[in-house]
DNA sequence: TAGGCCATCTGGTCCT
DNA sequence: AGGACCAGATGGCCTA
């Protein structure tokens, strides 16, 4: 009896669970991916009804005192049935609460996730991820406004990947397509290290790229590394050990001091149309003294189609995998409009 | 198969 | 009393 209206209040509830989902939870819940859902609800009324009998047979097991050890503390309020269905009501009603707040959280995650640099429908950030490139771009932004300067490319990208994981990493550096031939000092002495204009084929800059957390001694992995194996991977003897700070120039001693253990990035939209290149491209002098890749998930040798750049000539993004990449330019008007800004502040500085 | 990520349930705490 | 928030536990899916 109790039963029957309880699963009717269930099967009530799970029509809201219904109406509270996102389409892409509900989507999964369709296809049955979600957690306990109601079979545990089903569980727990099966472990209350337990605790019920329990309830009602505890006098005769205290004359027995054998079976089970006594029961410690204020005695608990037996459990009619009543109470029962009251407290499991309650439970039910607080359990769709919980699913509507996550639900809530996670729509506003989602909507971070569509301002913050890389966005990707096929290649979601994860929650974590998310929040971290969040806090970097952030911070790279503040920046960026505090100084009037604009950093170099690669330690603007270094700054959104700090901590990010690898594969977090070469999704940022995937988006903002970076061109390794724009860490090479020697071949680009004179250009001014801001970004290049939109549609521009390559940002020149140069090459200051440090990791904090190899001079400073600041915690990184699995997170927070800035290790530049991180991102790119330098060819012995080549002379780019030091590391330097984000920002080069930017970052002031009296200046917000970047969280270690946080990554730090900016998508400055799909500016960086630049070029990554193949590694198989035919070596040029560059290559030999200064090689660049980022490795996907332990791509590199035999894993994923890394993200590669090594001096070729291939203007494209080569096997760089952008699918479903969104530039920042690829969002809303408010997100043009501050990119708008953003390759003001770049091109000015 | 292990580990990462996620959705959900649950009980505790705080607040109204 | 009831709602919001939180953290721990659990189990499913996915990928390397």
């Amino acid at each position: 009896m109790t039963r029957s209206v309880l699963e009717e209040q269930m099967s009530v509830e799970s029509d809201e669970q219904q109406e509270l989902c996102s389409p892409a939870e509900r989507e999964r819940s369709a296809e049955g991916v979600t957690g306990g859902g109601g079979e545990e609800d089903e569980d727990c009324l099966h472990h209350l009804e337990e605790e019920e009998e329990e309830d009602e047979e505890e006098e005769e097991e205290e004359e027995d005192g054998e079976s089970k050890p006594k029961r410690r503390g204020p005695k608990k309020k037996k459990m009619t049935k009543a109470r029962l269905q009251r407290f499991k009501v309650r439970r039910m009603k607080a359990n769709a609460r919980e699913r509507n707040r996550m639900h809530g959280l996670n729509d506003a995650l989602e909507s971070l996730r569509k301002v913050v640099p890389c966005y990707s429908k096929t290649q979601k950030l994860s929650k974590i991820e998310t929040l971290r490139l969040a806090k970097n771009y952030i911070w790279a932004l503040s920046e960026i406004l505090r100084s009037g300067k604009a950093p170099d490319l690669m330690s603007f990208v270094q700054a959104l990947c700090k901590g990010l994981s690898q594969p977090t990493t070469n999704l940022v550096a995937g988006c903002l397509q970076l061109n390794p031939r724009t860490f090479l000092p020697e071949q680009t002495p004179d250009l001014p290290a801001h970004l290049p204009p939109v549609g521009a084929s390559s940002y020149p800059g140069h090459f200051p790229y440090q990791s904090p957390g190899l001079t400073a001694g600041l915690p990184s992995p699995p997170y927070g590394t800035m290790d530049p194996s991180h991102i790119f991977h330098q060819v012995k003897g080549q002379p780019y050990g030091p590391l330097e700070p984000f920002f080069d120039g930017v970052l002031v001693s009296d200046g917000p001091a970047f969280d270690p253990p946080l990554s730090p990035p900016l998508s400055i939209n799909g500016n960086f149309s630049s070029s990554f290149k193949h590694e198989a491209v035919a070596a040029t002098d560059y290559d030999k003294s200064f090689s660049f890749s980022v490795h996907y998930g332990g791509g590199g040798a035999g894993g994923h189609p890394a993200i590669y750049g090594s001096g070729g000539s291939n203007p494209r993004c080569g096997d760089l995998q952008v699918d479903g990449l969104m530039g920042f330019d690829g969002h809303s008007h408010h997100e043009r409009l501050m990119n708008a800004q953003l390759n003001a502040i770049f091109h000015d500085s």
